[in-house]
DNA sequence: AGCACGCCGACT
DNA sequence: GTCGGCGTGCTC
């Protein structure tokens, strides 16, 4: 290998802005490669799993560099698009490469802290070891999972890294074992015939056979179950399947094997079964679709993005299908990305009843073991069993392609393609663009109710618009009605948070045997407790936010910082033992429901009842068989899910969303209505929507009535304009945070100061958020806005300098600041 | 991030 | 006199 290779810089998965500089040791110098990952010694006693940036011949001038220990892949398992794609992510975001590293890559892949290290069984002492190495190699014979801080422990030693690295350098203990296969594949077994026999051949084993019986009848057993006789290509049989149906041990099919009559193969297998599927081909378009994606066809000729807007049910996915296959034909890859609700059991079918198992689906519920499978397989791409098209949520922008041709995003205004809390801050959708940029390949964003940014970036020709109006098999969109709650209370006809009409509505639906979805954006029992007498309400003790009562296991819960505490029976504050519970969540709409429908099956759908891994799935199957006749929800109920039978969907109170204080909460309320109504009325007739609200005269509730997308995207825009926000406007979010909430809201003063000198007008705030204090942690936003056409990346590099000469100063740099790139 | 180092209060 | 609290700084 070249001599004057000799250091590799690293980026290791710490939220760090640098790389780290390690030298590449003689004996690795053939393996270590950029896009391979190493295990290096970071400190005095961690060991991380890193990814080889560069490689060059400069040695540090400040500092001596330590030995890379070893490498972990054969081949690169980050290329170049992904290199490209991670700094792009790490500087429009403001995160560091380490950030995006842990973001892109499946745990299984990445090796953080706790290193296991073991002993080699095989190892024979030829050079002479110290006591202590004698001491570490003892204690990892006689335990299992030893990693550096238990074998301190257990030795006694403060530091045993390089006891530990030496006696790695000599071959007597690995680190590496268990990182490189941290998992395994899930395979199963099946038997075959060893090779084509013809059916003489056959016949003569039979008879050669007659004296080991077991044996015999188990080959018979085996011709009968693959159905050989009958079929052209004989069916799978599993070795399980096999033993189970003659009752014999492995032995007897040992032998058998030993003998050349049958093999025993494995196989790889997949989390859906596919071998039952039969690919069906595509389905013809309808003229509205056929127009439609003729239209996108041309415009991507020009555009490298265009958006669908599709009405609910005009069989967007159809032409998802069709543009998928023509990306396939070329032997290109396809990414279609869902949002995490969204991606249902219902998809993933219908893509792999067309696809098979070219089709590959990357899940946040999918254990980790799964998703290195995913990733490994993508990787060797031109392989036969490589899938082509991946069905995957936010974080799927990370695998690694190498031929994308076409990245799709379904229900492209979803805000929850925008990753919030462990930076980096990324939106899958912006991301998509850019990475399909990077593939020369084209995106497409679908949607019936897009993004007011989105809407715009078509109508100003930045991307493609394709409109699809028209409803398949022209189905009829819902009647909306709407239920004034505020009369309604007056008068006292409300049933709880149930009104007269919708009541009656839900009776009739009833009797008719025809199904409910009842719409609440809000989880847990109640909201809030409340003192009867003195109004005390028990808040979070570490965060800024009142506890919401989870009736099914008795708790008070914040859903911030996930604090949990039994109810308090007497109010704290003034010893009343009137504790009232306040609002309505999905939980406590479900109790009430049972007792005015007694006889209704009715189930709840959201976070807390849909944790486990199929808990979704069996719910939307059990109300797709009609074996539940109301269903009541947060938004999850909203995405894409298509029943047959739903003749009533029940809105419980519009007002809470529009009310929201945020810039979008009017899109938002617009889109969550207009999503949620879609789900009304399928096939035979007519649905109907009741929105339950204070406001009847509403503006966005009388667009979500006439159907009128493009008048509250007018109106909006028009706002958005006046108030200086996107489209227009690009939003940073500086968030600054500390335990000390004084000292936050001076550095906040400070930091606002030194902005508004250099942006003027563009800074606002500082101020503090609805939700102040998380985890104790005292929260203080400032907010730039710049023009659209100006340079963000000037903007950032001033904000960075910015906060950095905020940490200088000695009273402020325990202040932590992050940036938020458009925030959500 | 996470870990060591270091400097102050309540305990044998 | 020490144990351990967390505030600060460094990691190739």
């Amino acid at each position: 290998m070249n001599k004057t290779t000799e250091f590799a810089d690293i980026i290791l998965p710490l939220p760090l802005a640098q790389l780290f500089t390690y030298s590449i040791p003689e004996e690795l110098k053939a393996d270590v490669a950029i896009g391979k990952r190493v295990v290096v010694p970071f400190g005095s006693k961690k060991f991380y799993t890193g990814i080889v940036k560069h490689i060059h011949n400069i040695p540090p001038k400040d500092y001596s560099t330590k030995d890379i220990l070893t490498c972990l892949d054969e081949y690169p398992i980050i290329n170049s698009f992904q290199f490209n794609f991670w700094d792009w992510i790490a500087q429009y975001y403001q995160s560091t490469l380490g950030d995006v590293f842990k973001a892109a890559l499946p745990a299984g892949l990445k090796l953080e802290s706790q290193t296991k290290i073991s002993a080699n069984e095989e190892f024979r002492t030829k050079e002479v070891l110290s006591k202590t190495e004698e001491q570490i190699l003892n204690v990892l014979k006689h335990s299992k999972d030893v990693n550096i801080a238990t074998l301190n422990q257990a030795t006694g030693l403060k530091n045993t890294l390089p006891q530990v690295k030496s006696l790695l350098e000599k071959g007597a203990v690995s680190i590496e074992e268990q990182i490189i296969n941290p998992y395994k594949e899930k395979k199963k077994e099946f038997v075959r015939l060893a090779s084509d026999y013809s059916e003489s051949e056959i016949g003569d084993f039979i008879t050669s056979l007659k004296r080991a019986k077991k044996q015999q009848e188990t080959l018979l057993s085996y011709l009968n179950l693959s159905k050989h006789y009958f079929e052209e290509i004989a069916l799978k049989v599993s070795v399980f399947e096999l033993l189970k149906s003659t009752d014999i041990s492995r032995t007897i099919l040992k032998s058998l094997v030993e003998k050349n009559i049958l093999e025993i193969y494995q196989e790889k297998l997949d989390r859906i079964d596919l071998s039952e599927t039969e690919t069906s081909g595509l389905k013809a378009l309808n003229e509205y679709q056929e127009t439609a994606i003729s239209k996108i066809r041309s415009d991507f000729k020009e555009k490298n993005c265009v958006l669908l807007h599709g009405v609910t049910s005009s069989g967007k996915t159809e032409i998802y299908i069709h543009l998928i296959q023509e990306q396939l034909e070329v032997g290109k890859q396809v990414l279609y990305l869902l949002p995490e609700i969204a991606l249902t059991t219902q998809i993933i079918n219908r893509l792999r009843s067309v696809f098979g198992n070219k089709v590959g689906v990357y899940h946040s519920k999918f254990n980790d073991a799964e998703r290195v499978e995913i990733y490994n397989n993508i990787h060797q791409n031109n392989t036969a069993n490589a899938y082509q098209v991946i069905l995957g949520v936010r974080s799927s922008v990370f695998l690694p392609f190498q031929n994308l041709g076409l990245i799709i995003v379904d229900e492209e205004h979803e805000n929850t393609y925008k990753q919030y809390d462990p930076a980096p801050r990324y939106h899958a959708r912006d991301a998509s663009i850019y990475l399909a940029h990077l593939h020369q390949a084209k995106t497409l964003l679908g949607t019936a109710t897009p993004a007011i940014e989105t809407y715009y970036n078509a109508k100003t020709g930045k991307y493609g618009l394709v409109e699809l109006l028209q409803r398949h098999q022209n189905l009829e969109m819902p009647e909306i009605i709407i239920a004034d709650i505020k009369e309604a209370k007056r008068k006292k006809q409300m049933k709880s948070m149930f009104s007269p009409e919708l009541m009656q509505m839900m009776e009739t639906c009833l009797e008719n045997k025809e199904q409910i979805i009842l719409f609440q954006n809000r989880r847990g029992y109640s909201p809030y407790l409340e003192c009867k007498s003195c109004g005390w309400v028990p808040h979070c003790p570490n965060c800024a936010v009142s506890l919401t009562y989870h009736r099914y296991n008795n708790q008070l819960v914040c859903h911030y910082c996930a604090h949990s505490v039994h109810p308090p029976s007497t109010c704290e504050h003034c010893g009343s033992n009137e504790m009232e519970d306040k609002g309505f969540g999905t939980e406590k709409i479900e109790e009430e429901l049972i007792g005015f429908f007694p006889n209704a099956r009715i189930a709840r759908m959201d976070l807390d009842t849909t944790r486990k891994k199929m808990a979704y799935e069996k719910l939307i199957y059990k109300f797709e068989n009609h074996e539940l006749d109301i269903l009541v929800g947060t938004q999850m109920v909203s995405k894409g899910l298509d029943f047959d039978n739903v003749s009533l969907v029940g809105i419980l109170n519009a007002d809470s969303m529009l009310n929201y204080p945020d810039y979008r909460a009017y899109e938002r309320s617009y889109q969550m209505m207009a999503q949620v109504s879609g789900r009304a009325g399928r096939k035979k007739k007519r649905g109907k929507v009741l929105i339950q609200t204070y406001t009847p005269e509403h503006p966005i509730i009388k667009n979500v009535i006439e159907n009128d997308y493009i008048s509250m995207y007018s109106n909006q825009l028009a706002e958005r304009k006046e108030y200086i926000y996107p489209p227009y406007y690009r939003l940073i979010n500086i968030t600054l945070k500390h335990k000390n909430q004084n000292l936050v809201n001076k550095a906040a003063v400070v930091l606002t100061k030194s902005l508004r000198k250099i942006f003027g007008i563009r800074i606002l705030g500082p101020q503090a958020p609805v939700i102040n204090r998380i985890q104790n942690f005292h929260i203080v936003t400032i907010l730039l806005k710049i023009e659209k056409k100006s340079s963000p990346s000037k903007a950032k590099w001033i904000l960075n300098q910015q906060a950095n000469y905020l940490k200088e100063m000695e009273a402020f740099k325990s202040i932590q600041i992050n940036f938020d790139v458009d925030p959500m």
